[in-house]
DNA sequence: CATATGGCTGTATTTTTATACAGACGGAGA
DNA sequence: TCTCCGTCTGTATAAAAATACAGCCATATG
């Protein structure tokens, strides 16, 4: 008797890819029903080495995590990668770029779907965000400059 | 005051992606670093908020996590969407698929790695799986079912 | 056969994470 | 202004997960 792991790790996926499980201790019950008995201890190896992370929505396999990540993940990242200044004028935020850095840097902006900003333009290596007012203006540009973790060129008001 | 919070999510953002983390307290100490105070509870709800979920590696955002399962969770998806027939023969076993459905299962298998697989020759619906000894396809057989987790249509002897 | 080795598991415990609860703060409206 | 509400956070605790350690069993080796 070999096989008893492998037929454990099998009925663990089946198990996690069909239903909800939450816990260690809930996914010793399923199992319990099917005439397997372990501890939590076991089920803590079992699903390391299945590499399956703990989610909200249950137990998934590390590779099927394909569901979009908060978006002001990709908006940090894209402000890392592209950001080089922010000018603050009046009720409008210019954000400068490397060449080319606008368009992707604009989506990121667009998707984090900020409740100041009345909309963006991109050019090449400039984006305008537009806010209906300049206390809006501030507020984004706070939580843009939030987002950054590396001084900047200039910000004169 | 009310970007303290995004702020954090910000520097919590980059911290993850450029370095490892492997729990709470580590993050703590990090954004301490930044002047940044806050206790384990409030990063335990900074890091639902953010959709990041411990691996291994740290955490990750969810949707960055391309990294491939364990070749058991392929194969255990692989059998539950191709597999229709089991049939063993001697050291020979027999998988049967809808058309067009053996080549993937056949590479799900190999990757799999079974120690009892000398090889695996796939045609349009069919697997073979060749092992060295009956016994070792016994074996092979008993772990192949233990990933299906519905009955077969027939696995005559 | 006797001994050694490695894989697998359980027990007991530690470590890590989640949450119940309450307080502080700021904004909206009377 | 005062009160109500909602957000955010900390403290204390509960819940969940990881692991140190030991034992068991099967196989390998002399």
């Amino acid at each position: 008797m070999g096989s008893a792991k492998t037929f454990r790790h099998g009925q663990i996926l089946r198990l996690v890819t069909s239903e909800r499980i939450s816990n260690q201790a809930d996914l010793r019950r399923r199992l319990s029903v099917q005439r397997l008995r372990v501890t939590q201890a076991t089920l803590s190896r079992d699903l390391q080495e299945l590499k399956l992370v703990k989610t909200p929505e249950g137990y998934r396999p590390a590779s099927t995590l394909v569901e979009e990540a908060a978006p002001t993940a990709a908006l940090a990242r894209a402000l890392g990668e592209f950001l080089l200044d922010i000018r603050p004028a009046g009720n409008l935020l210019v954000l400068k770029t490397p060449p080319s850095g606008a368009q992707p840097l604009a989506a990121a902006v667009d998707a984090a779907k900020f409740p100041e900003t009345a909309g963006t333009i991109a050019g090449d290596d400039t984006v305008l965000i537009i806010t209906p007012t300049k206390r809006q203006r501030e507020s984004l540009q706070q939580k843009i400059e939030s987002f950054v973790g590396r001084p900047l060129r200039s910000r004169a008001s």
